[in-house]
DNA sequence: GTGTGACTAGCAGTCCGTG
DNA sequence: ACACGGACTGCTAGTCACA
């Protein structure tokens, strides 16, 4: 533990994790990423980028998304931590 | 709405209430701000600036604070709006 | 409607210190 | 035990053209 791979792929699974969370979230609304994005004021791409788990949104980007979504952060990120283990 | 200024108001109402309920959170712990910078591998100014609401930290580094703090993100986030709405 | 690589500016996060 | 500062590196925000 505390070594540079496991740390990397654990940061790796938040985010993949977070990705899946966000996507179930918009398709339960029932619009785009580029809709979202409009909603959110955050780039269609960005979107992207966070749904397929390769960037890593800072907490205000979250409250953004958030908020676009009609839900709450704590909503948003209710089954963060097993959707994180389910993937190990 | 939307324009620079009110934007940035809300950000800093966001990070102030994350301060607020990390603090909250680490004195229910009964630790203090070098021990669980400790426990979450995060550098103890780091947590300072975090409690003080003048940094905007990661996924991954709000993932870090929560397992520190023996708790799930959702729950360490659970009030952030009533806090947000609360400094208004 | 979405995935992807590349890009620049700015900030996340660390490490040194002070009071 | 905490607030706060400067300086630093690497990572993130936010965007673009293209597939």
């Amino acid at each position: 533990m505390g070594n540079y791979d496991s740390m990397e792929k654990s940061k790796a699974k938040t985010l993949k994790a977070l990705g899946f969370l966000i996507r179930q979230h918009r398709r339960a609304v029932g619009i785009s990423q580029e809709e979202l994005g409009l909603r959110c004021d955050l780039d269609r791409t960005y979107i992207s980028g966070l749904e397929r788990g390769v960037r890593n949104p800072s907490l205000t980007a979250i409250v953004a998304l958030a908020e676009g979504l009609g839900i709450t952060v704590s909503q948003l990120l209710d089954n963060l931590e097993i959707e994180i283990t389910r993937t190990e």
